[in-house]
DNA sequence: TATGAATGAGCCTTCATTCAT
DNA sequence: AATGAATGAAGGCTCATTCAT
């Protein structure tokens, strides 16, 4: 039962690091951010931290799997319906997530990414889940014939996730000073006819 | 203190700096990758660098212009025909460029662009001064009726540049192993539609 | 980061460096002495004095203090006597610790004092501690008439620490060659009668 | 004929480089300042400085001796009268001279003097010379029996020489807000009856 | 287990000085 | 003789990581 409790604590303390983390990073980049930094935010010592995670890097790879799940949580609730209100869910959701999240939207999508600790396998795995999702829909889509039969899934995923990526980037950018969930929309819109069946658009 | 350049050997110099600098930066990424890195790659003592750029900032902040240069010196040869062939020539020119030039690639499309660092002026001109050749086209081909009357070419440019830094960034992370030119020029063809007039595409 | 000092070992520690910065700062000069030598002198690595001092001007900073504390646990254990013997104790109290303190007083009087870091708070504070009790004495003598009612304290204080630190300073460059205290107390000898009431003298 | 001109344009050459010295180490400091900024603002080529001095300390070691020289210049016209009036005008023209160029106040009084620098070769014969010059007057007014015949000529040195940096520090420190001239006029005035024979004050 | 303290490796930067033209 | 360019040596400082209690 003790143990139980602890384990419990211990739980609590690695989410306590694990958001720091995001809020940090996010704040300050992911090479200027110190350890130091982290611990101070989540108010733990900073030798707790190695109690929880192998290195820096390993605290950096678990920060989106972290906040994935919250995602998927709230995405698993409703996972009905055509598969283009489906993409569009998946997609605005996202976007939904980061402007109530911008710390993790910088973390990820600005630092971790595009880098070269996107080869991270706990990484790897974060992105490979997110853009299964994607594929899914899109494979089952075409199966279905709901989009087009010579749809390529791949580059479909890419203009998708390339456009949200640029978009936060622009919106963390220049200060959040546009709506990023409206574009969003509006970039869905506009590549949605791209993936549909020619004259249904 | 940064030297006057009187000499000619030293804009050689300057070069071999800069392209080594494109080099590790692209590898190790900005942060990480030290100038004592750069340096040695360059085979030039530390502390000659400092004699071509103000600091490890200065540096970076011409690598992209240098590239652009090179990259701007073969569009601008062939500065015709109609607004969709001139935009598609600088989309698939640019991943010319980036397949014969990776590193540069990962420096500027994942590292510069969308970081922080693009709000260095010397960095801001230079990805404004590519913007605003796409901008440029986009807003030329709605004026001729090329374009859709109501596109927004903000959006339009984030759709193409978006798909670019991500088949870009997919590119490199699975070690370049499809032709990233043919892709981009699928994302152009794919996305192109959604910017033409409705029936003409 | 400094560290909190909540273990007693570290006091000690703390204490070394200090004393180490007192004879490397003292016999090198304040801006040619390195940190690096500070440490090899307190036998501690080089970032153990970035646990206990934020910086270089930190650690120069406290150097004062540290033995100005020691001065005035002498000091204060004879407050009593006529302004007279309470002056002439200050001041040749003050050259006894030289003489047994000689890097602390080439530090201090020769490096901190008459340089912009006397503009630093923390040397400040200690300055105007040690000010202060000349010109505390010298305006309780002027109010109990035992010195010249139009005497300048300010004036009187200048004259005296120009003595102390002219004649230390010599007393160093030649060497330690002459008894230091015993042409201090002539210093005080001859400059007494013009504080003094006269006829008195 | 041509050999004298050059000769001629090369003392110039170096005059502008120790003026420019005497300014750059005054307004920095002798540590922080480099010779890059001495350079500067003497405007010629840094390679330049080392064709008329051998490394730094040289250098430095010249800025005391050049202006002095133009003190002297000064003072060596009027030699004449009371041995107090003219201990009383070497003393005040000092002054005077500091107030005109308090750049060379600062290199002198608060930089070279009080610090290991004041050990060297060059620099000792210029603080030699310019105390001998109170020395040889102090001797020959006890001589004269203008001053007390038990008076130390080297003990009032100290004293004259003690109130003249202090107050000169405390001056350059406070950014000379008060008259330093008069302050050091009422120095002498206190001083000097301490000097003279009794009864004569 | 938790944590205060300690540290080695490395980074960016400066600068006096020398070389080559 | 004059000077633009080059560089080795060092300095201050940070930080991820480990140790000892």
């Amino acid at each position: 039962m003790t143990l139980k409790l602890k384990q419990q604590r211990s739980q609590e303390r690695q989410r306590r690091i694990l958001d720091a983390a995001t809020r940090v990073f996010g704040d300050r980049g992911l090479a200027v951010a110190s350890l130091t930094d982290v611990a101070r935010d989540a108010a733990v010592p900073l030798s707790s931290i190695y109690d929880y995670f192998q290195d820096k890097e390993d605290l950096i790879a678990n920060v989106p799997a972290r906040n994935f799940d919250e995602l998927y949580e709230i995405l698993d609730r409703q996972d009905y319906g055509t598969c283009r209100e489906r993409l569009h869910r998946l997609y605005t959701a996202t976007f939904s997530y980061i402007v109530g999240n911008p710390s993790w939207g910088r973390v990820f999508f600005l630092e971790i990414w595009p880098s070269v600790l996107a080869g991270h396998p706990t990484i790897r795995r974060s992105i490979d889940d997110y853009a299964r999702r994607y594929l899914d829909i899109l494979k089952e889509g075409i199966a279905r014939r709901e989009f087009r039969r010579d749809l390529d899934p791949y580059l479909a995923m890419s203009l998708l996730m390339g456009a949200m990526c640029h978009l936060t980037a622009v919106w963390l950018l220049y200060g959040e000073r546009f709506d990023l969930h409206v574009k969003g929309a509006a970039a869905f819109a506009a590549l949605y006819p791209t993936f549909a069946k020619r004259g249904r658009s």
